[in-house]
DNA sequence: GCCTTGATGACG
DNA sequence: GTCATCAAGGCA
């Protein structure tokens, strides 16, 4: 029998679809209502399902990164800065927060705490669920190339089809086509992870505190 | 300049 | 398979 730890580490890593079974229940509205640290490591393991006229499409979060308010020099809303793309941070909790980056590629965030206090959690990963299929269309990839579906933020918001026009949903709403669910069948997280953030070499000290946070072994986590 | 990615080429 | 490098690309 052939190493499965080793097997594991491809990108042929196996992806586990339940098309057949009802989604779980939405997120309560108060769920994102926490410290960004905290929130980050509470949204691993929860499930983040897109609606389109294309069908449904989702993954299990299983990287993610903190990005705590004012104070810290990585987070777009460092020294309070509030315009136009870092607005619904200042917001309540639980609203998508998705910015463009390099021109061609988004990224995710959750908005955590409370309203005035600007603090987001970045999904950097996924493990697909539903919607396989469609996933592979989006991102252009055949079957066996599982892993590159959604291990990283850009990729898991093409493969998820989230754009700017995201911006804002309330995560916790059942009407909203971008949804936070809690898994079902339920998905057993196991040991947490943590390092420091990816790319943001610019903010200085902050650069090194261990605020990524990933399901230990996971092969859809991006590094 | 940016909370990224895919292509390319070196190396085992 | 890995790693390093580089440029694409649009908006603040």
């Amino acid at each position: 029998m052939q190493d499965r730890t080793r097997r594991f580490r491809t990108n042929r890593a196996p992806a586990i679809e339940e098309p057949d079974v009802p989604l779980g229940p939405v997120i309560d509205r108060a769920f994102c209502r926490r410290p960004a640290v905290e929130l980050a490591q509470l949204l691993l393991g929860m499930e983040l399902v897109h609606e389109t006229e294309e069908g449904l499409a989702s993954g299990i979060i299983v990287e993610t990164e903190a990005y705590a308010g004012p104070r810290d020099r990585g987070a777009h809303s460092y020294g309070g800065r509030r315009t136009r793309r870092t607005e619904v941070m200042f917001g309540p909790a639980g609203h998508a927060y998705v910015f463009a980056i390099y021109g061609m590629h988004y990224c995710f965030n959750v908005v955590a705490a409370e309203p005035e206090q600007p603090e987001a959690v970045l999904v950097r990963a996924l493990e697909p669920r539903r919607g396989l299929d469609l996933m592979r269309r989006r991102r252009g990839l055949p079957p066996g190339r599982e892993r590159l579906l959604t291990n990283g933020p850009g990729r898991l918001c093409q493969a998820l089809g989230i754009t700017l026009a995201h911006y804002g949903l309330a995560l916790f709403d059942p009407r909203s086509p971008l949804r936070l669910h809690h898994p079902r069948p339920p998905y057993t997280v196991g040991a947490v992870a943590r390092g420091p953030r990816i790319n943001i070499d610019y903010a200085g000290e902050w650069k090194d505190v261990p605020w990524r946070f990933w399901v230990a072994g996971n092969p859809f986590v991006s590094r």
